[in-house]
DNA sequence: CACGAGACCTGTTCGC
DNA sequence: TGCGAACAGGTCTCGT
C-alpha cells in the first residue's frame, strides 16, 4: 500500500498516535523478534537484537517511502514495499496478519511489522545515508522548485512515467499517484521527458504536489485487501478506473503497460506528444 | 544511459 | 464449482 502519502500517514500516527495507535516517542525497545529472516536487510539477526535492545525511540520521520525511526544510538529504517504495514498497540501477541518483525516496547507496547508478500525490508544503521544516499529530491520540499524540476526533465529522454517512478530522479512517487498526477497535468504517460515544454514540466510538479497533498490529507489510499483506513481511493480519476468514463471528458479510461506497470490514462485528455 | 525481462513473494480476482 | 492465469501500492539485478 505504500507510496509517499501512505508512509507519511503511518509516520504521523506512530509519532503522535491516533485513535487506536499509541505514540511511540519515548518508548524503549526491550526486544525484537524476527519471524521472516529476509525482512532484516542488515545487520545479522543476532547483532540486530543485541544492538537494538535498550534503545529509546527519539523521533520518527519519513524520507521518500522509507520510515526513519531515530533511536538513541542507531537509526531504524523500514521500507514497506508492496504489502508492508506497521501496527502499534498493546500486548505481546503479534498484531495483525502476517507478522514478520515484532518489537517489544516499554509501557506494555509493541510495534509489529506485517507484510504478506515479504518484500519489505528493515535496516539498523548508524548513518541513514548508507541506505538513503541515492534518493532524488522530495517532491514536497519547497526548496525543490518547479523550474529546477523542469530543467531536470529536459535532460532526460525516458518516458515520463517510468522516470517519475525512478526514486533516484524523484523520491516517493508510486504507481497510483504517478497516474493521477499525469492525468491532472494532461500528459500522456509515454511522453518523452525532454519533449515536454518547460511550462508543462513546471506544471507537472504542481500536480504531483496536489495529488500527494490530497493523499496525505485523506490519510492515504486503501485498496483491495491491503487496508489502511485512508480515503484517497475515492478521489481516483484514472487509477483502477479502466473503461469507466473520464470525469473530465467522459471518454473511457484506458490501460496500457509502461515499464511493466499497469498505467491508467484518459486517451482524450492526455494526448500523446512525441511518443 | 535506457530499456526489458526476471526475481523476490503471497493473496485475490478474473476468465473459461 | 474448479482451476490456472493475471494482477497487485516496489525495487533490485542482469543482459542487450
Amino acid at each position: 500500500m505504500p507510496e509517499l502519502p501512505e508512509v507519511e500517514t503511518i509516520a504521523r500516527s506512530l509519532r503522535v498516535g491516533n485513535g487506536d495507535s499509541p505514540s511511540l516517542i519515548g518508548a524503549q525497545i526491550l526486544d525484537a523478534k524476527l519471524l521472516w529472516h529476509k525482512t532484516l536487510a542488515t545487520p545479522s539477526e543476532s547483532e540486530f537484537r543485541h544492538r537494538i535492545q535498550g534503545q529509546t525511540i527519539e523521533s520518527i520521520e519519513r524520507r521518500a517511502k522509507y520510515l526513519q525511526i531515530n533511536l538513541s544510538e542507531d537509526v531504524l529504517l523500514i521500507h514497506l514495499r508492496m504489502s508492508g504495514d506497521l501496527v502499534a498497540g498493546e500486548g505481546t501477541e503479534p498484531l495483525g496478519k502476517y507478522p514478520r518483525l515484532v518489537f517489544t516496547l516499554s509501557k506494555g507496547l509493541q510495534l509489529c511489522f506485517t507484510d504478506a508478500r515479504k518484500f519489505g525490508r528493515v535496516w539498523l544503521v548508524e548513518d541513514p545515508l548508507t541506505v538513503l544516499d541515492k534518493l532524488g529530491p522530495e517532491p514536497l520540499d519547497p526548496e525543490f522548485t518547479p523550474a529546477v524540476f523542469a530543467a531536470r526533465l529536459q535532460a532526460r529522454k525516458r518516458q515520463i512515467k517510468p522516470l517519475l517512478l525512478d526514486q533516484g530522479f524523484l523520491a516517493g512517487m508510486g504507481n497510483i499517484y504517478t497516474d493521477e498526477a499525469l492525468h491532472l497535468a494532461k500528459i500522456h504517460p509515454a511522453t518523452r521527458a525532454d519533449q515536454l515544454e518547460p511550462k508543462q514540466g513546471a506544471a507537472l510538479l504542481a500536480t504531483i504536489r496536489t495529488v500527494l497533498n490530497e493523499g496525505i490529507r485523506r490519510n492515504g489510499a486503501s485498496i483491495d485487501w491491503v487496508y489502511r483506513g485512508g480515503e484517497f481511493q475515492n478521489q481516483f480519476q484514472v487509477y483502477q478506473r479502466t473503461g469507466e468514463p473520464c470525469l473530465q471528458c467522459g471518454t473511457p479510461i484506458a490501460r496500457m503497460v509502461i515499464g511493466q506497470r499497469g498505467t491508467h490514462y484518459c486517451p482524450r485528455c492526455q494526448v500523446p506528444v512525441g511518443v
